[in-house]
DNA sequence: AATGAATGAGCATTCATTCAT
DNA sequence: TATGAATGAATGCTCATTCAT
């Protein structure tokens, strides 16, 4: 809404610096280790800017953690782009979730500051959108099921399983297995994920 | 009477009870968020003190998540206690680790903020420790594959795999599935990993 | 059509306006506790306009603290208007003087945040209404002292006289006598200092 | 309190130190412009002293305002120590209100900024202390009534009315008859508020 | 050895003022 | 002329760590 007289009210490229800035602030520092100022200092714009685009340092955050969802979203969906069977489409979605984020570790840290400082509980907005994504690979979910693909389980609970397996798999590789990448590790996880640890009983 | 060695006359009692309130603060405020002079007060030693015992803020916490550590460790090795079969050894581990951090939501948080300050990178003896650990399973998963109930996979790897899912299910019931319990979703999840999702293909 | 002389093109309006929010302003959060931008908001103009018609702030304030000045002159005038006696005139003016302020809270705030502030030392401007206005009362206890109606005082210590009692008397009503209303405890004092504390001494 | 091995636990001499440096930074910036950590430099102590011995910028202000008051009424009754006369008594409390505040300016705006920033409304301490004084000037004009010295007036509305009448002289002397001291038109007008205004009517 | 008073770097947020549009 | 987006200095308060007692 520009007054009278031109003005530029918000400047969606300001915006979008602020965020990328912010990004890599929260991961390499944490929420609480990260200062407002320095942010503003990176992304060129003063201080009280960041406050006028954001509100305040939580809000910032998360729109953060909104942005770097929205982004592995997209990631997931262009990989599973063209595969139609859903047990493969499962698959390159695992591979991609774990490309992503040995790509940009940073979004990892967001994701991992998120739950450490907020225990989930963002804005409501958030709670819609990651519902909305769940619902998604509920639906493939089903359609495997339905496809016979898949054995008859709860779509739903699935897609927790799954959303589980693969955040566990790029959260703990710095613990363990230092000696394989964490794509090594995750597509292991999701093979046996899919396939069964037990051996095939017929 | 100082001790035979190291720190003289160091009071085991009090070390215990300032652990203790640590993780409650700890797992209530984050590692930032928590002022070790409160953890003093509660627990009724001066904030000396808890320098003399642990040396930093950071030293506490690690000791902290140690100390977790090596509850879950007992909390899981008694679960399977006098099982034999691998197969159920590994689902009653499972069943036993979201029943720990359901009964005790703080050391969860502990674990988190581990990842989240400190992104897995601790003193040497805990990753020495989480090395005999995951050695500990590998080796159940070893003996699966040898006895012919589990497919021919890597243990490491497996055990790796096997950590993830459980992490990711305990960290992530808040944002998915509300109106499953933890326990619930995450032996859906272990048993989705060891029979597979996909439909057996014999 | 620029004016005359000076700022072309002033909005006498819009600075009235300007002039209204900020009184309140001022008087509810005092000098420094006052956002300009608020004020601008209220007054429906914008930030820019302020600082266009005024200056800075502190000369907002100063204009602010002269509006109420002429605001409590003509308050008074009006309340002598038609009483010949110069003792009748007194009594009338300190009953005005209370009314004023009792009626309008929010002026008594700018009052003393003038002296809060800035000590009394405002523009010369202001210096010179002051004078002009004491040298009124000046001529009224003159006119008192030669009519033989009062002492023979200098009328313009005991224009100040009368200048502390009633200020006195309505800042610091807030602070004693909270059961008497500061017209109560004004004209009480004014009676005082009119008629004496001391028992008539014949 | 101090700890079992000996802590002064709270040294009053730096207190003073503080509170000496807090009147003169409050008298010279007020309350708002006032900079709690360039007390502490001033004063020779940490920030974090400052606020372990009085909690919050507010409650030293209110500390700082409470030490003039105690210093203030020492002032006032040594003035009048060994006057027996309730009318002589009023005259000299009335000439050392002056003279106190002359010579300590500064005590003078910390009163000024208390009503400015806090309208009198401070701790319910401050409240009944202020009642207890007011009570102790109530007392001598009852006895100067009963002893025919004074009019039959309400001790009390008069007390208040004293008040007003000094604390508008100390006040407002800045702002007229800049060319007498505060002590002369204090002691014109104590004059007049006890001889009245009025020519004697007998 | 134990204590807790003292320290001061650190940080979120506000707001007077400017100036491009 | 009018606007309000942008700026960044300013400030209250916290808390990890030290050290005198």
């Amino acid at each position: 809404m520009p007054a009278r007289n031109g003005h530029p009210a918000e400047d969606p490229l300001k915006k979008a610096a602020i965020l990328d800035v912010a990004i890599r602030a929260f991961a390499a520092d944490g929420f609480r280790g990260t200062d407002v100022g320095v942010i503003a200092d990176q992304a060129g714009v003063g201080k009280g800017t960041v406050y006028r685009y954001f509100g305040s340092k939580e809000e910032l955050f998360w729109a953060t953690a909104f942005e770097v969802l929205l982004r592995l979203e997209r990631h997931l969906f262009a990989a599973m782009q063209g595969i139609v069977s859903p047990y493969e489409r499962l698959r390159a979605a695992g591979r991609a979730y774990a490309e992503f984020f040995v790509a940009h570790p940073q979004y990892l840290e967001v994701f991992i500051q998120d739950r450490a400082e907020f225990r989930g509980v963002g804005p409501e907005s958030h709670r819609q959108y990651h519902e909305k994504l769940a619902e998604r690979f509920a639906e493939i979910i089903r359609q495997g099921v339905e496809a016979g693909e898949f054995r008859p389980v709860d779509p739903r609970m699935t897609t927790s399983a799954l959303a589980s397996v693969l955040y566990g798999c790029v959260v703990l590789c710095c613990y363990v297995a230092r000696d394989r990448s964490p794509e090594e590790i995750t597509m292991h996880t999701v093979d046996i994920f899919l396939q069964g640890l037990r051996a095939g009983g017929c």
